[in-house]
DNA sequence: ACGATTTTTGCACGCGCGTGCAAAAATATG
DNA sequence: CATATTTTTGCACGCGCGTGCAAAAATCGT
């Protein structure tokens, strides 16, 4: 038994030599499902833990062609609530054993680049968070489709290259729209992120359709180009400026949550009005900051973790086809509106 | 020129054979720094182009024991902040042609398990943002030492195996100590998060010191578990229900601004108090929302892109020694304090 | 135009592990 | 105990690219 004193890049084969096995048992032992006897399990990993041995991740794709690796797509940093999309998916994908690339989406023009930048890492997948690609950027994927599988998580597409694994936007935005009207409000106003072809303006559409279906005039609308706070709050407060009493809207029913928060804080300190009794606010997605008792933020809460569970399952799933599919969240209610 | 109907898995040497040229001088296209001539280069590009190749990743990293890849090991989705470090480095990171390998550590006792995780990739660096790691696993990690580099990005250590890129933790709260003590405040309370080594408490006793230093008594202290806005805002709840008028703190000082607008939540909506007439509040980082309408958080900015950048430079530095660096941020005055 | 110098190109070998099959060992069957 | 069956182990080849060196081509000087 030869011993080196560099203990530097540890192979299967130097295990192999330490337990005297060959080095294909060594891999073995590393495997879940393979054959081998529990014995020499014991000795291959006695072995390869006095000598730090950890399988090459690299190597082990290269051969394979599966690197149970995924790039996560994500270009909007300013929403809360990609942090807590990040934390769910990463937590099922880690604890399934799916490592993930984090790819920033610099800019707006940066999703075919950044797409490139995953391909090259060889990911089995491609995950979108974000929502500024459109389908230019999608058939650019799908063209080079280095990466056998595109996901967009909790966005709504029609595209047929692609898997969406999302809330049913029609569904949750007609519980909400129906709420609003239960609730005796008047005269919603809609306030929409930015129009991509990835959002589709589902959401918006739905609501204004509802209503206009139930009380025969369309709800005003207005669209700011970020899910971001700021810019939320600055818009509110030009567009409220202009009203007087009687016409001003009493709720206003936000695309999601991000929206939502810089909504009300724009009421209450730009405007100096009171949340619920002068107007009312409505979000989507339920960040933590929703529950705090500053916002008591009423709005839509998506099951992301079935969702990021049934993500794993899409990824660990053989065939391709017919993968969509969408998920009933549930209103939350609580003293925003 | 032979073609060929399936058009996956394009390697070098079938750009090689489209441009006929051979497979090394294809790849030679694909460096920055190698010695072709334009026309050839444009020659091979343009047949890469044609064929949809892209170099494997996998394999540079096999063959030259260099991933360009850096692991991230988050373990606390509650802290806004978290949010804006991501978006900083990855930013930095990508525009210099690093990638990155998210990890979440699932759980207080996963750190180690994450870091072989994120060894099996072969990373060339790894990188905590989180804080709860301790000696241990420092020192499981440097014995592993499957990644050349240990970073522990925004938080002071003075392990010698990992190189520290943090603000000058002791000189920023000096120098927040000072305001407090210029503004007139009496009664500072000191709010911190779980003490770990790598936090180091290095924050708080600078803090204490200084106010003993400089007015002969020590202020109070509390602490949470974690970094946790909801934390924050029960403990403020709690502790001050105890006090009586006088006794009363008339400033928080928070170790950051998760735990700052927890404070400011919770003064406002549980104890009905004023901030900062009643009680005021100061925080550490300048999160998004410290600068929305509602909180006007006084708090102290780290220079996170500065930071960023120099953590590049680090990883592609070839020494190791001497790497520690700290920063200095800057003030920001707000209404809170 | 010829040799000296510089630039550009080609290549053998290895990085560490997976795959599928065949040989060997262990176990079951009559 | 001999043979059939099952379990366990060993191995040749390939995954796609980097590295360093030597050969070939291009450029320069006079």
């Amino acid at each position: 038994m030869k011993k080196i004193d560099l203990p530097e890049n540890v192979t299967a084969d130097d295990v192999a030599a330490e337990a005297g096995v060959s080095r294909w048992t060594v891999n073995r032992a590393f495997k879940k499902a393979a054959s081998i006897s529990p014995a020499t399990r014991d000795k291959v990993m006695a072995a390869a833990q006095s000598l730090g041995y950890v399988p090459d991740l690299r190597a082990a794709a290269l051969a394979s062609d599966r690197s149970n690796l995924v790039a996560l797509l994500v270009d909007d940093f300013a929403n809360p609530h990609k942090l807590v999309m990040m934390e769910r998916l990463t937590r099922a994908l880690r604890s399934r054993g799916w490592d993930t690339l984090l790819v920033n989406t610099l800019d707006r023009d940066d999703a075919g680049s950044a797409m490139l930048n995953a391909s090259q890492r060889r990911v089995d997948a491609t995950i979108l968070i974000g929502i500024q690609f459109d389908d230019e950027v999608l058939k650019a994927a799908h063209k080079a489709r280095r990466f056998k599988k595109l996901i967009i998580f909790a966005r709504t597409s029609e595209n047929p290259n692609t898997i969406s694994i999302a809330v049913d936007d029609q569904a949750a935005t007609r519980e909400i729209a129906r709420y609003v009207m239960e609730r005796g409000y008047k005269n919603p106003l809609y306030l929409a992120g930015p129009r991509t072809v990835s959002a589709h303006l589902l959401r918006k559409e739905t609501f204004l359709e509802f209503w206009k279906n139930h009380t025969g005039h369309v709800p005003g609308s207005i669209g700011v180009d970020a899910y971001d706070p700021i810019l939320a709050s600055d818009i509110i407060r030009q567009t409220l400026a202009g009203y007087q009493g009687q016409e001003r809207p009493d709720i206003i029913v936000c695309e999601n949550d991000a929206l939502a928060l810089g909504t009300i804080d724009s009421i209450r300190h730009h405007l100096h009005l009171r949340v619920p009794e002068d107007i009312a606010v409505i979000g989507f997605d339920d960040v933590p900051q929703a529950d705090s008792p500053n916002y008591r933020l009423t709005t839509y809460r998506q099951p992301l973790t079935a969702m990021a569970n049934y993500l794993v399952d899409v990824l660990e799933s053989a065939d391709t086809s017919d993968m969509d599919r969408t998920f009933m969240g549930s209103l939350v209610v609580r003293e925003s509106a």
